[in-house]
Formats: structure tokens, C-alpha cells, sequence
RNA sequence: GGCGGUGUAGCCAAGUUGGCCUAAGGCGAUGGUUUGCAAAACCAUUAUUCACCGGUUCAAAUCCGGUCGCCGCCUCCA
């Protein structure tokens, strides 16, 4: 049994899909104006655990993410690039794909862009026009009448008239009936240059709310499993999907909202004058590797704050290495025979504690103690000469289950032949006790960004 | 002001429907075993205590009351 955190409800809830074979998950993707950061990729990561957890646990998942290509944004810095929309958003949607890879996201089933599907958005205004939802206002632009919509405000659980309206909303929307009124269709402005489409209301764009309820209906269904974004997504374009969702199709639209919480650098929130401001693609030139940076966003709870620290990747690092180490111990293993009842016993403890954590709203800490505890009984089995092939087999392939959440194992590192070859000969002046060129060796290497280990097997490379 | 989260060891972080908590796990540190020296690994130590004050209880990190701190949303934002 499964349970998730419905934001909706503020539980932990039983996850029940509406098919018992087929989950409906759709994500918000990223406004491709520029380079992603560490923390659109908390939000990523934590899609692709949700996901990875469902399809272990026996689940077909079908993931839908939008991208958003086509809003003020990517507007305003194709016209002072000099280059047309499409050109900048190709190249970020691109950027963007390529560090989802680099972080081992696995892509979802469908991507649609904003741009590629404006006439199911204009449908879809339509019927909100028609069905008394939405106006169109003298601006020429369309707006959404929350004062309609009964239920606004169950996901976020925001009294309206207590909203302390921001001054720069109120100046700058007055031909809103209500002032948290919200644009589904934005009329032409010079701003925008060549960027518009013809709709019954004028030449304009759609509001950014409205593509996510569009592409989930459109992709998916007019109800859906399981929706997902970070915690600032809730108010008000979550809850503005919602309105527009639910008052068009008269059906729940979403029936799990899982929401990540945020992440913050070094303590503070990301700024670019904090100087805490870090893209996936500054942490690989500073040396970090993708898994690294995964493991440091996988391994705290997504509900709670992360402080994304330096400190944190060394940890990282650290205990991926460990794991590396068991592995290439286990795969050296040898002796025939079976398992032992006691190694066994200690992996089925593990995988038992493993799961029921994971099951429970992903909580990961007690599921990663569940592993190093492994790991560190699988430890002393090697040095107490209990493990044998079938042993070690074992032990491997709960390291290969977890990883198919986890996804950090290493790359398989092929080491030069020079490297090889120096260790080689490393291992030959060390029988002859030669203990000079041995350390003049180890230091060639290290020059050279590999460690060497001495283990009973003979010498282990490893880069450092 | 409204809504929500949070405060556990040097750092990160579970536990918060009260008692297997004499408080997981990771990183770091110190000592030991091992090693030609290392590395890795193993062993031991590293919170008499869970922001603070008071209360309930046979029993509280966990419940109740109060105080203080930090963070997020309410405006584009993962």
C-alpha cells in the first residue's frame, strides 16, 4: 500500500488510481527563457521518483510534462537576442533535456510545447465563455471570473477576501472585474512583437495557466491521477488549473497533488546578487557529476526544505563511493556453495525496511539507513570470509533493485591502459618490496587523477 | 495581516497516532585493528538529550499551554 501526500487534503493518503493498471501523471515543466536551475531540478528529481516508485511498485505510468514556450519571458529575451522565439526555445528546451539526462531524469512519455497546441487553448477558452466562466474584457484580453467558480481556493486553502493584494496588481490589471481575476487569453501588446496567434477575441497569446489544463485534458484525461510541482506552483496556478479544468469538463480534475518543497543554497534562497545562484551545468564545471547532484536532491525528504550545501555534495560523494567500493568487493567474490541463512536473513531485513519507507509518502531517509546498514553488514561478511558468489549475488541484486529508484551508480569507468599498465607494474616492484617506486607510482598517478587500492584481488584504480 | 512549514549531535537528517528512544542513517572527527606506508574496510568513541519555559502522565523528542527563532506562499518562480 502506498501512501502520498495529497496538498488538496493536507494527508497522507491511500493511493488508489482510477485504473488499477494505469496512472495518469502529469508535471509542470519547465519556461525554457534560460539554463535550469538546481532547484527546477529538486522538482524534476522528485517527478522521477514518484515515477520510479510507481513503475516498481507495478504501475504503468504515463508522465506528460509541458514547456512553456511562450510567455513574457522568452518573449522579452528573443527580441533583445536578436534571434526568434522559437530559436531561444528550442535551445533551452534542449539545454534543458540534455541536464535531465546528465541528472538521470527519466524523460517523460509526452512533452508537449505551449506553442504547439494554441488552438486547443483557444477551445478551450470558448467553452469557458460560453459557459459563463470566463469574458472577455475592453483590453481585448480574457479573463477567467473566479467569482464563478464556487470551489476556488480548496487547493491552497486561501481565503480570497483576506489576500493581501500585491500594489503592482492592482495598478496594472484595472479592467479585471475582480482583481485576482486571471488571463486566459492576453491580448497583443508592442511588447510581444511578432509573437501572436489569431483567436475569436483578437490577435494574443494564451495566459500561462491555461496550457497545463489544456495538455493534461488533451494528453491525458479529464481527470488525472496524480499532478505534481513545487510548493510555489500551489497558489495560483494550481489553483487556477483547477478553475479552468473543473468548470469546463463539471469533473474533479486532479485526484493527488504531490508537491515538492523548496530548495535553498547555502541557507538562503537562491539569488543571483547572493551569489548562491547555481545551474545543473555550474555544479558539473565546478567537478560535481550528475549523480552526485541527484543524490544530494534524492536523499532528504521532498516535503521538506532542502539546504542544497557544498558540504552536502562532499557527503554525497562520500557515500556514493562507499557503495562503489561494496560493489566492486561483491563482484570480486569467490567461493561456490549457497547463501548463508544469516546474509539471507540481513538482505531480506533491508529490502522489507526499503520498501515499507518508500511506500510511505517516499520517505527516503529510513529507506537509504535500511541500505547502509546493508552495506555495512555486507562489510563485515567480506572481512569475516563469509561471502561466497551465490552470497554476494545476492547482496548485488538489492543493490541493483535500489538503484532502479536511486539511479547512482557509477558510470562504468573505463580506465587508460597507461593507468592500467602503471598499476601493473606498481603491483610487480611491490612483490619485490621495491617500496620507492611503488609510492613514486601511487604519485604518477594521483598526478593523473587516480588513486590505486592494494585489496587481496591485487591493485584497484580508481579515479579520484 | 492571512495560510503553511520548521527548530533533534560539528554538518545533513529519520523518529513527532507517548513506553522496544538507554534517539536510525549519512558525512566529518578521534583512537584502535589491518597495511611496507597508504587507501578501503571493520571495531570503539563522538546528543544523559530532542529551541526555551511550564503542565498532563507510572512514562514525552513525541500530548497541552506559553515564549522565541528560521523558512515558504499570498506577485513571475520548482
Amino acid at each position: 500500500m502506498m501512501l502520498f501526500t495529497n496538498t488538496q487534503t493536507r494527508k497522507k493518503e491511500k493511493f488508489i488510481p482510477l485504473d488499477k493498471q494505469n496512472v495518469s501523471m502529469y508535471t509542470c515543466g519547465p519556461t525554457v527563457y534560460n539554463f535550469a536551475h538546481i532547484g527546477n531540478f529538486r522538482a524534476n528529481v522528485t517527478y522521477d521518483l514518484v515515477k520510479r516508485w510507481l513503475k516498481f511498485r507495478g504501475f504503468d505510468v504515463k508522465h506528460v510534462m509541458n514547456i512553456t514556450d511562450v510567455d513574457d519571458k522568452t518573449i522579452r529575451d528573443s527580441i533583445t537576442e536578436g534571434i526568434t522565439l522559437k530559436q531561444l526555445t528550442d535551445k533551452y528546451t534542449n539545454a534543458f533535456m540534455d541536464d535531465c539526462k546528465t541528472l538521470r531524469v527519466i524523460a517523460p512519455d509526452v512533452y508537449p510545447r505551449a506553442t504547439e497546441n494554441i488552438p486547443q487553448m483557444i477551445n478551450l477558452v470558448s467553452e469557458l465563455i460560453d459557459k459563463g466562466f470566463a469574458y472577455k474584457a475592453t483590453d481585448n484580453c480574457v479573463y477567467f471570473s473566479i467569482s464563478k467558480f464556487k470551489d476556488y481556493g480548496k487547493l491552497s486553502h486561501l481565503n480570497l477576501s483576506e489576500l493581501k493584494q500585491g500594489e503592482r496588481v492592482a495598478n496594472d490589471e484595472y479592467d479585471k472585474e475582480n482583481i485576482s481575476d486571471f488571463a486566459l487569453w492576453k491580448a497583443w501588446s508592442e511588447n510581444d512583437g511578432n509573437v501572436k496567434w489569431d483567436s475569436p477575441w483578437g490577435p494574443g497569446r494564451p495566459g500561462w495557466h491555461l496550457e497545463c489544463s489544456v495538455m493534461a485534458r488533451e494528453f491525458l484525461a479529464d481527470t488525472i491521477d496524480i499532478h505534481m510541482g513545487g510548493e510555489d506552483l500551489i497558489f495560483p496556478h494550481h489553483e487556477n488549473e483547477i478553475a479552468q479544468s473543473e468548470a469546463a469538463t463539471g469533473k474533479t480534475f486532479v485526484n493527488y497533488w504531490i508537491h515538492n518543497a523548496f530548495l535553498l543554497v547555502e541557507g538562503k534562497k537562491m539569488s543571483k546578487s547572493l551569489g548562491n545562484f547555481f545551474t545543473a551545468r555550474d555544479l558539473l564545471h565546478k567537478g560535481w557529476t550528475g549523480r552526485e547532484i541527484r543524490f544530494v536532491l534524492l536523499s532528504s525528504h521532498y516535503r521538506q526544505q532542502l539546504n542544497f550545501t557544498f558540504d552536502g555534495l562532499h557527503a554525497a560523494r562520500s557515500a556514493l563511493q562507499r557503495l562503489d567500493d561494496l560493489r566492486e568487493k561483491l563482484a570480486a567474490a569467490s567461493g561456490e556453495g549457497d547463501t548463508c541463512a544469516e546474509i539471507t536473513a540481513a538482505v531480506n531485513s533491508a529490502k522489507e525496511k526499503w520498501i515499507a519507507s518508500l511506500d510511505d509518502d517516499l520517505n527516503m531517509s529510513p529507506a537509504l539507513a535500511a541500505l547502509f546498514d546493508l552495506v555495512r553488514e555486507a562489510n563485515k561478511f567480506i572481512e569475516s570470509g563469509k561471502i561466497n558468489i551465490a552470497s554476494a549475488k545476492l547482496i548485488l541484486e538489492f543493490l541493483d533493485e535500489t538503484d532502479e529508484i536511486l539511479d547512482v551508480k557509477k558510470d562504468e569507468n573505463e580506465i587508460p591502459e597507461e593507468i592500467i599498465a602503471l598499476a601493473k607494474e606498481r603491483a610487480l616492484v611491490r612483490k619485490e618490496k621495491n617500496w620507492s617506486r611503488a609510492d613514486e607510482i601511487r604519485d604518477i598517478l594521483k598526478e593523473k587523477g587516480y588513486t590505486v587500492e592494494d585489496t587481496p584481488e591485487g591493485p584497484r584504480a580508481k579515479k579520484l
